[in-house]
DNA sequence: ATATTACCAGACCGATCGGTATAGTGAGTG
DNA sequence: CACTCACTATACCGATCGGTCTGGTAATAT
């Protein structure tokens, strides 16, 4: 296929995975039928298998697009001339932000690794997200990703979206970004160091 | 009815709450049929809906058991003679222990609210299943339920459990564990203090 | 001109879902 | 004895699930 080709504005494909999006995160992938992704798409359900094999095909790419736009926003996020403890507290206040704008409906892949806990695709993905964040956060910090501090910071992150999840509470995430922004602290005495 | 009467060994009731009890948890709500939870309990399907309005009612009722035996467990957990930091680290250590015995498959309240978004009857269980845990907390250390210590221990079991469910880290847990005995030590530096 | 490719619309499939209805059993009570 | 009550067993219901199949259209490639 050459690049002249023009094929629809956006392909069934990227529709469907927009849609999944939507579908999946906002309501469940249980409670998601293949039905509902494909109208909310306005593709063939045809389209649905001639792109992905299965259903738990699909929730992959779903997991894998949405990691994709985590890295995304968490670079935006960051200001590498900040100091330390201000580049972490940006995570924190994105979350909160989300919360309290009731766009938040949890962690796309804690979802899926407890609607479909037996399911390995589900759980590698989940990893692969795992792996990211904690290196991320040690950027941040410029801290070796195996620290102590590092953990630390995975735990709190954890915590700020459960708290936001199931405890629906925004004062939660920004305790959970103190304690953040004091673990910094207390590793960087010096206050207003900056990243690399 | 008189105390003479023998009725079953267990009622028909209690055999799919703990047949509801074991398939909820370890396979998910949405993931287990009704058929599957009157066959495992050994029951008529009717005996089910003669105590249970419908399966909202019977997870309701699940997540209400389950609830029971987080605070019966807790208290057996817990030596009021003990050091304000063993009592707290009791609680994580004993999550800890489940993690690495493989027999832990996460908050029954968070799975809930996960697989059932939109669910309010779910929602209120869980709401008193946190107010439960956060007073647990403060108990445990002898702190008004509102301190922001008590937010801290609530973050950190959060995070602990998502740890454990989602990262599979009991590592992850034990030093959730480690930062909430710290947190003790901080607010009480006399050390060996002990509770009520 | 022809073959291929990407797509749409929708009928159709077997399986399973939550839930109901029918019929019968056995022990306890008046 | 008749009656109730908790229970079992199973057939059945409409709806929906994930997934397949047919048939047709429009654009591209050779």
């Amino acid at each position: 296929m050459h690049s002249s080709t023009i094929t629809p504005i956006v392909s069934a494909k990227e529709r469907l995975l927009a849609s999944a999006g939507r579908l999946f995160h906002e309501h469940g992938i249980n409670a998601t039928g293949i039905d509902l992704v494909v109208r909310n798409a306005g593709v063939a359900k045809a389209s649905l298998y001639n792109n992905f094999a299965n259903k738990e095909a699909l929730v992959v790419a779903y997991l894998e697009q949405e990691l994709d736009g985590w890295i995304r926003n968490a670079l935006a996020l960051d200001n590498p001339l900040s100091p330390h403890r201000e580049r972490i507290a940006a995570v924190f206040e994105d979350l909160a932000r989300s919360v309290e704008s009731n766009t938040f409906h949890g962690c796309p892949f804690t979802n899926a690794v407890i609607e479909l806990p037996h399911c390995t695709a589900v759980r590698t993905v989940t990893t692969n997200y795992r792996a990211v964040v904690r290196t991320h956060l040690a950027n941040l910090t410029d801290k070796d990703a195996a620290s102590i501090s590092t953990s630390r910071l995975v735990l709190l992150y954890d915590a700020a979206i459960t708290a936001a999840k199931v405890g629906r509470d925004a004062a939660l995430v920004r305790e959970a970004s103190t304690m953040a922004q004091e673990l910094v602290d207390a590793h960087n005495p010096g206050d207003t160091q900056h990243g690399r």
